[in-house]
DNA sequence: ATGATAATGACAATCATTTCCATATTTGCT
DNA sequence: AGCAAATATGGAAATGATTGTCATTATCAT
């Protein structure tokens, strides 16, 4: 783990929700953090490859990261309409699960 | 509708699936369709706006884009695994309803 | 035919992301 | 500690999709 990946968790972390690379390097500069936006990219594939952190897409296409595992749930997404149900609940995890095997 | 939304959506119909902008421009241009890319963005905005066409993204962010309207069916989604599935069935549809009326 | 309006397309601009490369830092070994 | 190899860093330039600009062209009602 690199000096650079453990900022840009911490960033992750205190930001709490979905950032981009530009903005996860916007509030690393504010807070007094030395990082330049090369690295910030670079620790993000990186803490991405080892399944630390979710990468998603913003409807205009730019990547949003952040923290995995905690917050781990489901959604059910019309990818035709855009209607997007967040999904709790342990009957549709099983549900899920048994789908998810059976296609 | 517009000449050119016109041969854009007949490509895609003819392409069967998903497709970029670009690659649709790449299509049409070989069938001796006299068209500019930027013909093909501004056709592909306004059909999707239309709700006549889909837009997605591949994985690297890259816009695509499919004939929308048949083909509707429902996927789950796991966006923090990136678990998809096609959901087909009336009762899930159902389901899928009622909890978008819920949320 | 004429003028208003929308459509077209070549080109330039934008913006996120990646590549390059030179420099700095860490690591492993003696 | 000290040195060399390997790795990490970051600024600048390159890339590639998408959008803006604007002059030209087609459309269509009068």
């Amino acid at each position: 783990m690199s000096k650079s990946e453990t900022k840009v968790l911490q960033a992750l972390d205190r930001i709490g929700g979905f950032a981009s690379a530009q903005e996860l390097h916007f509030v690393l500069k504010r807070n007094q953090e030395s990082i330049g936006l090369t690295t910030v990219y670079r620790a993000l594939q990186s803490l991405v490859s080892q399944k630390s952190v979710d990468l998603l897409r913003r409807p205009d296409g730019e990547a949003i990261y952040r923290l995995c595992g905690e917050t781990h749930h489901h959604h059910l997404v019309c990818k035709t309409c855009g209607k997007t149900v967040e999904v709790e609940g342990g009957a549709i995890e099983k549900w899920a699960k048994k789908s998810a095997e059976e296609y």
